[in-house]
DNA sequence: CTGAATCCCTGCCGATACTG
DNA sequence: CAGTATCGGCAGGGATTCAG
């Protein structure tokens, strides 16, 4: 949602995408929550950051999850240039899907979040 | 999601929260995530990390932002312990925003989302 | 001025069934 | 094995209106 969040530690001197008044596609802290959205988006990317994965692998790790769940965020993170898919020819199929260097920087960015969750009080609904 | 994403450079050292199989709304990056969650929420927090609001100073700010959407959020806010209410007593009403100490560690969170986002090029849709 | 209540519409996600 | 097709329920969010 574009952001000049505190001081200006690593973003550009003066980005205007830090001023925008309305939510934008291209404000980069939009761009991040985009790519980590949609339920088990985040389990999704912790298992491949524990190494590759098959689909069934992926299956296994995470049984609640459904088939078209898991296809829609292998390809959300396929677009979004997290993940890379890997076909392997012959039969039976298989496909390993790995983190890109982009999804491996993911690594620090769960991190902050993790750090904040665990920082915080659960809300009192 | 609970993640324990890389190492253990900030977690517990065995954070049952990391290992979990589904979504769970104890785990810290979940936790997180829904503190940020949906739209226009991130750039009210940007709003008040410049500084103290009043809630006409945040439609001012947000022109886009339509009554119901901006309280739904900073009640959301308020319940997760980012933002502060603070009445004016007499007329007319006056209420003011401010980010907690919690909320104000939110800054290095958003930083870390907008620096990933800066880092990745946009999806080609 | 600062919201809460209502209505409607859209998009997500889960379940199930089916294909290369 | 690795997905796609289809359907339905439910919650998010925008516009408008009403209230303290």
């Amino acid at each position: 949602m574009t952001h000049r969040t505190v001081g200006h530690p690593a973003g550009l001197p003066d980005d205007p995408r830090a001023h925008v008044t309305a939510p934008s596609p291209e404000c980069p802290v939009e761009i991040t929550l985009a790519a980590l959205q949609g339920r088990w988006t985040t389990l999704v990317i912790r298992e491949l950051l524990r190494g590759d994965r098959s689909y069934s692998e992926l299956r296994a790790a995470l049984p609640a999850l459904s088939d078209k769940v898991l296809s829609d965020r292998l390809a959300q993170l396929t677009r979004t240039g997290v993940v890379e898919r890997h076909r392997r020819p012959g039969w039976p199929p298989r496909v390993h899907y790995a983190l890109t260097p982009n999804g491996h920087r993911l690594g620090p960015v769960l991190q902050a979040l993790w750090d904040w969750g665990t920082q915080t009080p659960l809300p009192v609904p």
